[in-house]
DNA sequence: GTCTATAATAGGATAGAC
DNA sequence: GTCTATCCTATTATAGAC
């Protein structure tokens, strides 16, 4: 009898995780085969654009979760302080302290970018959007929120690139730990 | 009659592009022979150990650039202010102001990364450390400037990928503009 | 929907002539 | 040192049975 199948989020998931470790094009079917349990013809029965489909599909997935589990919680209620607070830890679980690659950027780095640049720049400026305006309810200033809002983006990306590098996850906790003190303070 | 061959150092130099580019999996032997102009074998000639020592070798390459023209000044006469400035406009220009990707960022995402471990920690903390250096030699403590010095490399590296998945190049220029005033300014 | 089997191609690497 | 020619394997992708 067939195997008990993963739902699709499942393999979404599963295929998420490794584009994640492996990159866009380090990630084989082999790979993302095993990964999800299903056989080569499988996926593409699943995904008929093959590994193109796959990045796709997982970007809108990504898109998806983050909205329920990063970008909502900042728009619902609380205090700025305390709705920042729960972000940081959420992108410090995700990225499990620092362990753990972003997707968006394996992809943005991907020979095939150009193919992912409309759901990347959709999915980054969301996460830019979501911060800026948490900046503006806590009362700074439109210039200034943005540039907050950006600068958490870029210290996240960064952070994990200097952990990657050094394989040393200090910066990581070092600069979540940083951005809950400034991100919401007064412009100087 | 033979071509006439690149110097090593241009061979390395374009290597280097290619990698940075294309990323570590996505430069294949093909297109690292169209940049330097090598058919496989040749390369081979040069690198023994085929496309690792290759990206091996860049990485000693670019080590040996970012001595000379980004740490080295750095320890160099002139006030810590002009010496920051000047090492802003090196990055700014090293990366095109943000259209260029880092190949420490490239091959730290690799598959083979543990390979590259060693020369790219080696890398990421020489350019904290000098930047460190400078700092303490503006008067800033030890634990203000090591803070300051990794934050400097984590925005650059962070607002590259920005950069790249957003396709704007603007955040990579109000980073380093804003690294200009912040980075020696006095702690709070 | 899932599988086995296989095609077609690209990728990394080597042999050996000049 | 550089080339042509080739090998072997991995990779993407498809055909077709169940």
């Amino acid at each position: 009898m067939p195997a008990p199948s993963l739902s699709k989020d499942e393999v979404l998931d599963r295929l998420l995780t490794t584009f994640r470790d492996k990159g866009y094009e380090g990630a084989s079917l082999e790979e993302l085969s095993a990964a999800t349990g299903l056989v080569k013809s499988s996926l593409y029965h699943y995904f008929p654009g093959g590994k193109e489909e796959m990045a796709e599909r997982v970007l809108a997935h990504l898109d998806r979760q983050l909205a329920t589990d990063l970008y909502q919680p900042l728009r619902s209620a609380g205090t700025p302080a305390r709705k920042l607070g729960a972000m940081l830890d959420t992108i410090d679980a995700f990225y499990a302290g620092g362990r753990k690659a972003c997707l968006l950027e394996r992809l943005s780095a991907s020979v095939d970018r150009t193919r992912f640049q409309r759901p990347l720049r959709r999915a980054f400026t969301a996460w830019v959007d979501a911060v800026e305006a948490l900046c503006l309810e806590a009362g700074l200033s439109k210039a200034v929120a943005r540039a907050r809002a950006e600068d958490v983006v870029i210290r996240v990306q960064g952070a994990l690139i200097l952990c990657a590098g050094t394989n040393d996850r200090g910066a990581f906790a070092r600069t979540i730990k940083d951005l809950r003190a400034s991100v919401l303070a007064p412009a100087r």
